[in-house]
DNA sequence: GATGAATGAGTCTTCATTCAT
DNA sequence: AATGAATGAAGACTCATTCAT
């Protein structure tokens, strides 16, 4: 798969990934109400050149959850490679922190008009696979309660993405709430 | 203009009625995209009534989010009536058994493209005031810790929109969780 | 099938049929490619106008070969009626003498991108009826061969649609010289 | 600069061929309508190598044209030729058993949007030119009727254009009934 | 010379809002 | 008051053409 195809023209690559960021940025910041013609001249592109690389608005998109759930899940792994009994939960605290700059993805992705399975197949499995990784990990290291699942911790993960709205310091202690309604009995 | 509120005409009144109802169920169930003329023709009432009534979407959509905050607002002073010392608690499973029939609102009060302050001034503030008389009660009877405040329980509040879609049953423990997180440390 | 819907309103109708006349006028003039918004203007009407009417420019086009072929067949009817042993030569002559208002609209038939059953199923069929009905008429009457059935007859017509281009009286010379060739050998 | 028809380079020759003859194939399969990007790609060379030869759409398709006229009346001197006094009908019979893929063409030749005369000026008259070589030789060997000029035959000759959509055999008993119309009276 | 990425004007279509009936 | 037709400003997307590589 290294190069069925070959490799981008370097401007090319330079444009897309452009257009990826300030699509990023303008969909967290202002929904995926924006136009495509708004996002090229933030990238300082004609609206063809977003075209080219993203064939319609949805895939733009697409492209963006894709991306942004890659390096997510990147940083999941990491942690459960530095501390299995603890993944969990300094994942939540750092999901709540990040939270800000996710934030019209996550409603896009909580929200109606998009389906994210559809939208990202591969992504939406990816997350739910690290999240049940460092779920039965803090279960085995007896962190975490025995009686919740994946399904629990990803509608909880929800939470953290709401939480920048409200002041500082909430977040943080929205986390620990979370943390300590899931920790194991003392 | 002799009277500022002249009683509406019975046919007016059930009109605006029917139209608030539609527009309730709809954006719930499709968001905020819907076109008017979707919600005239499904409260089986031309456009032009639409707007007799509400001169703006937006000012339709306030007054979606109006309603259904007073009623949730309403319950709420029962179950502090009713119980103060786990009134909280109560609403929270509350919330998030309810929780799927409210997602567009849900999505609106999270979401981006819509000021929720602008929207329904009175309704937020009312909101808010209701759950913090929750969890000071709470907080007094001792069910609640005392180190969270108003903002992080709103900030949970959110958690609820998300959880229907995670199959039955889901709901309730993310309910539980989150309520083991508030206790007091036993 | 007189009023499941009931009548449109003036106004409407008006604008309509004033949507449709300019719209045929255009298309036969100067083609498919035609913006839609020039032909809301010409008709003096906004673009959302022509939409309401036509929810397609697919659509509208349908109309106008419908509405074309619609009289095209009635007054074919009329000749046959009067007399069935010249209706198909005298049709042919029409045809001839009125073409050049139709240009657009039979190049557009004979083209490509628009596939007439789709455009207008009933259309093609009524027409070719009526044909083949002037063909039989004419052939019972003795006055055109028989080896020639309604396919023939139908390229034929063709021809008279492309006469108006080359100067004064070549139409008429032109269907007397397919008159000719149709008629039984004398 | 130094020459103003330096000769090409054999890959530029090649290219220029080959995009011409996809250019043909291509207008005459699916109209006018067709990018050029989708000839470029066809042809196996980039868009911008389709401009280098051709500066313009409307050049490239003069350019097909200008190649399939040319081919057209050098096959009618053939036919001059060999027989003077068949050659018309010859002509018109070919031109029928060979409409079918110059549809776009044909389509192009009669159409709107495109003046032909304008698009390839010699092209136009040169076969108005044999067309009536072979009409006037016609006329002295007698088998034409005396009382049809260019013009007519050349209306007639568009009828070649529709006749492939019937089914197989009708081509050939237009061109006969064509054939027996011009024919001079027996 | 060839390539294919970028441009941006132009097109179809939608929909909030106004207004004649 | 209600209706639904008309409006017209956007917005998504296409494609002829130019230009950097």
């Amino acid at each position: 798969m290294t190069s069925t195809t070959r490799p981008m023209r370097a401007d090319a690559a330079r444009n897309r990934a452009k257009v990826l960021e300030v699509a990023y940025e303008t969909f967290a910041a202002e929904g995926l109400a924006v136009p495509i013609d708004e996002i090229a001249r933030r990238a300082g592109v004609g609206p063809g050149t977003v075209y080219r690389h993203f064939p319609t608005k949805e895939v733009l998109f697409q492209a963006v959850i894709e991306d942004r759930v890659r390096s997510i899940v990147e940083r999941a792994h990491q942690l459960l490679a530095a501390d299995p009994g603890t993944a969990l939960f300094e994942f939540l605290r750092e999901m709540v922190r990040t939270a800000a700059a996710d934030h019209g993805i996550a409603d896009a992705l909580a929200g109606y008009g998009v389906d994210l399975d559809a939208a990202a197949p591969g992504a939406e499995a990816a997350f739910l696979g690290v999240m049940e990784e460092m779920l039965a990990a803090a279960q085995r290291a007896g962190t975490v309660r025995p009686d919740v699942g994946g399904p629990e911790v990803k509608a909880l993960m929800t939470v953290c993405k709401s939480t920048d709205r409200y002041g500082d310091g909430i977040a943080e202690r929205v986390a620990e709430i979370i943390v300590d309604g899931l920790r194991s009995a003392r």
